[in-house]
DNA sequence: ACCTGAACACCGTTCAAGT
DNA sequence: ACCTGAACACCGTTCAAGT
């Protein structure tokens, strides 16, 4: 018999499962099911649960496109973490996914690549150069991981009733702060963590 | 009759499980095996599977302790910041259930709100504060994340050949900054980068 | 050679019966 | 009231039989 599917509809049937029913809706079962076909034909195509987790990861990645480079290295940098970031939140409920698995594909190197030669027009250090590559890497992945599950995340009114329900008067200090993040958007918030750590990489250009 | 386990004996068991066999390893059944008993009776403990993940967090959050606060801001998020970072990886295993799951618990909020507090005395714009708050905390989850996962993890010699299996030709400054990772530590590594935040931070200092 | 159904060894959880 | 076994509806994967 003909190979039936290729790749790139197994993994687009896989993501849409998780878009549509989140991650724990995603079983070999399900896929085969709404591809019609039997739970064991999708081993023809994919190496068991792990091989089908990390084509879906692949496909998340796969839409994140390489800015094109300028002559500021901090403008390039900010840009590949933004485009990173956008790519990651693109697929909300494929967070933990990709959280969590080791990206090894060919499409996401590239933009990694890109990102490790950005820095490297900031004249740094080699271990200054690592640090920094992996604290802005740090921080995408970071961001992406406390929209997800992070302490102030949500609804002004929700966060302060979870903190509430953990005794807010216990800690004023977030409390505090979780009526600021009613004041401010998601981007302008990652936008600004990301600006601190590029002048404190700057800090140390040589 | 009376009942036979505490709440930490039942976290106790549930983290040892994860530490010794891994995530994957927990399930109802097999922590009430551990215990000596039905998989029935874990439900008068636990919410469900998803309360019994919450309390591994828990578990693995309890023993990250508050460093004394000093009169240096700075120092203050530096030591708060990495003794986060030391309680996660305590417990590589369970970083997967951390870094997806939003942490409720009593004993996590005291240190965040600690965080918070040191950060207050940087003396930011509101808007500022609260994103430096949420980069220090990305970069604590995004180092524990690229631990676990990030592209230039493991052994100088794993790293290169995954990276050589991805055509490594094709990505000379990933290759070339895979070197400079054998010639330093994890720590010194998330050290520096944290160091750099900082130091962007202290430049909105008004 | 490639595909795939039956079967096995799991899993979380409902429900009702025990004490 | 609290505990828990049986049963149900899943799951990933092995194995052997189909074409």
């Amino acid at each position: 018999m003909r190979a039936k599917f290729t790749t790139e509809e197994i993994a687009a049937a896989a993501l849409a499962i998780v878009d549509e029913a989140g991650v724990a809706a995603l079983s070999m079962r399900a896929l085969a099911a709404a591809l019609g076909t039997g739970p064991m034909t999708m081993y023809n195509y994919v190496a068991g649960k792990e091989g089908l987790e990390e084509l879906v990861v692949a496909a998340v990645v796969a839409d994140v496109s390489m800015p094109a480079p300028s002559d500021d290295w901090q403008h390039d940098v900010h840009a590949i973490a933004t485009e990173m970031w956008r790519g990651v939140r693109a697929h909300p409920a494929a967070i933990p996914l990709v959280l969590t698995r080791r990206m090894a594909s060919a499409t996401g190197f590239a933009i990694v690549d890109g990102l490790v030669a950005a820095l490297g027009r900031a004249n740094l250090a080699d271990v200054d150069r690592l640090a920094a590559f992996h604290a802005v890497l740090g921080l995408v992945t970071g961001a992406a991981q406390a929209e997800l599950a992070g302490p102030l995340t949500g609804s002004s009114a929700e966060a302060a009733q979870r903190i509430g329900a953990v005794a807010g008067a216990e800690y004023p200090h977030i409390a505090a702060l979780s009526k600021v993040a009613s004041r401010t958007s998601i981007e302008d918030d990652f936008d600004g963590g990301l600006r601190m750590l590029l002048d404190g990489i700057a800090l140390r250009s040589r």
